[in-house]
DNA sequence: CTGCGGCGTGAACGCGCGTTTATGCTACCT
DNA sequence: AGGTAGCATAAACGCGCGTTCACGCCGCAG
């Protein structure tokens, strides 16, 4: 019924030479002379013979697919941004010939999800994997790359000892919350507060350590009120702003977010307890999300390009399953600061804000 | 290296059977007795056994895996949407022990880029494709049909001719439509305009004949004016509204929107020129957006369950794969109207505008 | 003319599995 | 005791491919 499952032994019937012959034309042996070369193209292209893949990886072939994990994706971004980081790696993959196997892990404490998801690696002899929104140390992530499989991870630590089978790209978290404490601090900001990420997750952890060493660096302290605990999503960032308010606690004069959908949701509710940005208290975002710069204010942001982010952890994963001998690899982005209109310069004598 | 790249063949001998009885236990054959039974699973478990595909699909199965073909997705919708719709796919083929092979396709004119994805089907025997953000009669996918392979879309009229591996979704467009028409009427609104989609893609064309025919069901005229071709897209719906507004024709009392991005960047354009929502015309989206509660004004909308349409659509894809025999497949998703503040009530007196 | 090296090619094997066919065994009936 | 039905299991084949090995041919040197 399918056209075009034509076996090479057919092929081969129909030029009139063997298998091998038609293996060797395929794979592209040079001890095949052109016009016996031609001949076989012309029936594999008249038949539009294509190799059966589970064959050739039954041969010892890859299978030139990697997996893309989401884990918890409720709990890392539902937003625009995973679409894009999607995106990217397939088509980056596209480029190499790879194809993409996405699945999805909600829990990675169900042990049948966990179990599931190995079997992609055990069934399907996935070439490797990539995971977005990791906790460090996932343990289903460590035995994968104990058990010998290339994986891709975003924004982790990497632990001392050699793994060349781990593969991780970073965004330069303490350079870009270097850049937002500067950028404040130049606006005469003292007072500086942050809304975290989920601290277990993703870029959680090392945004926050970014934070506190770029206060540190410029002399700022850092106020145990104003860290204030969140999550990666808008209405993270409205509850934490929402029970922060309520706690009657003195605001800082400014607040940095651990990513824009969580300072929209922040703004939210500051805005229904009638404090206004960036009168009242300055704002800066991390990510700049597609509606940031029409957000009303528009959001001055640390913008990471995901995509470029992306494609090099997808090229690299290729690069370590083409190559065994591939050493430790390691991607850091660069971030930059886009100013928009959230923060507001200070006069100094107003750095403190009064009672 | 790999832990778990056992074969049968090695389970075999240490339970001392054959390979055969293990093939049995695997399959969950009845002719094997419980002692066999349980002492080579003992042996399977003890080693983690899982199966090779390729060795299986080789030896005639199939190979559980279908493709999601994401068109031009820049055309169709960079954000939160095709982001669930993938997620939904992804959880519910995995529930039915599939997985789900991702890729885009940039520019369906692009020959090498429809042969790559053909490709897909060929090289990988794939069982069956959904495609999201295809065209009507996308000469691409009526070729995959043609050959046999079982294929789901998005929203597209069912040519009249049986296809049996034609699987379609339809958002219920028309009554959807009816609804915000309906709703704008019970406002006393006479004077409707509509943003549309993309005409050449998704539900572009189906939103708009639903709009003539709710508007002709309830004696209202439409005015080409009013008909403001679009787009899917925020800056769609800018660049549309803003031109418009440039054209200085008059407003109508009421637009309907392609969909709740569109919207967002209508609204942005109209309030550039002093237009207020929904004090000096009404506005209704579609989708719910994510975003659409927490917008400024928040969003009425026609909400539709793309996840629910989603798995529907994998559900019925792999019911078409295991069943050759299932016959004609089309579901239609309910929409429904969700009221927020961006629609106004008029009095009948000034339903229509003056000058 | 014989021997040998190199090149083009085909036959044969193995990859891991499902399936079909054949075989050995037990138990029962005549 | 002989025959047979039925069951548990092993042996064998094929799926489509890559690859190794061996064979046959040709040309060249001895």
């Amino acid at each position: 019924m399918r056209k075009s499952e034509i076996s090479s032994a057919e092929i081969a019937r129909l030029a009139g030479v063997s298998r091998s012959t038609v293996s060797r034309v395929v794979n592209n042996y040079s001890n095949v002379p052109p016009d016996t070369r031609e001949k076989v193209m012309n029936v594999i292209r008249e038949h539009r013979y294509v190799p059966n893949l589970s064959a050739q990886v039954l041969a010892g072939k890859g299978t030139r697919t990697i997996g893309l994990f989401m884990i918890e994706p409720e709990q890392v971004s539902r937003d625009i941004l995973s679409n894009m980081m999607l995106v990217s790696v397939i088509e980056h993959a596209s480029l190499r010939e790879y194809c993409v196997l996405t699945s999805i892990i909600r829990d990675t404490s169900d042990e049948e999800a966990v179990r599931a998801l190995k079997d992609i690696f055990y069934q399907r002899r996935i070439d490797g994997g990539i995971f977005i929104g990791a906790a460090n140390e996932e343990p289903l992530i460590e035995e994968l790359i104990a058990e010998g499989y290339i994986v891709g991870v975003v924004d982790q630590r990497l632990p001392g000892r050699e793994e060349p089978n781990r593969v991780v790209v970073n965004f330069d978290n303490d350079y870009g919350m270097m850049l937002a404490v500067d950028f404040l601090h130049s606006l005469n900001h003292r007072e500086i507060g942050i809304v975290t990420g989920d601290m277990k997750r993703s870029s959680g952890p090392t945004k926050y350590a970014g934070f506190e060493e770029a206060m540190k660096l410029r002399d700022l302290p850092v106020n145990g009120d104003w860290v204030i605990p969140g999550g990666f999503h808008e209405s993270d960032g409205y509850e934490a702003m929402k029970s922060f308010l309520a706690s009657d606690k003195r605001l800082p004069t400014a607040i940095i977010m651990a990513n824009d959908s969580v300072a929209f949701g922040a703004i939210r509710a500051m805005r229904e307890r009638g404090i206004d940005v960036p009168w009242d208290i300055s704002v800066i975002g991390f990510d700049d999300h597609e509606l940031s710069s029409r957000f009303q204010p528009p959001l001055t942001t640390i913008k990471v390009d995901f995509g470029v982010m992306m494609r090099e952890l997808a090229e690299a994963v290729i690069v370590h399953i083409e190559d065994e001998e591939a050493g430790r690899f390691e991607y850091t982005v660069r971030s930059e600061l886009v100013v928009r209109e959230s923060c507001r310069k200070l006069q100094p004598w107003n750095a403190q804000r009064k009672g």
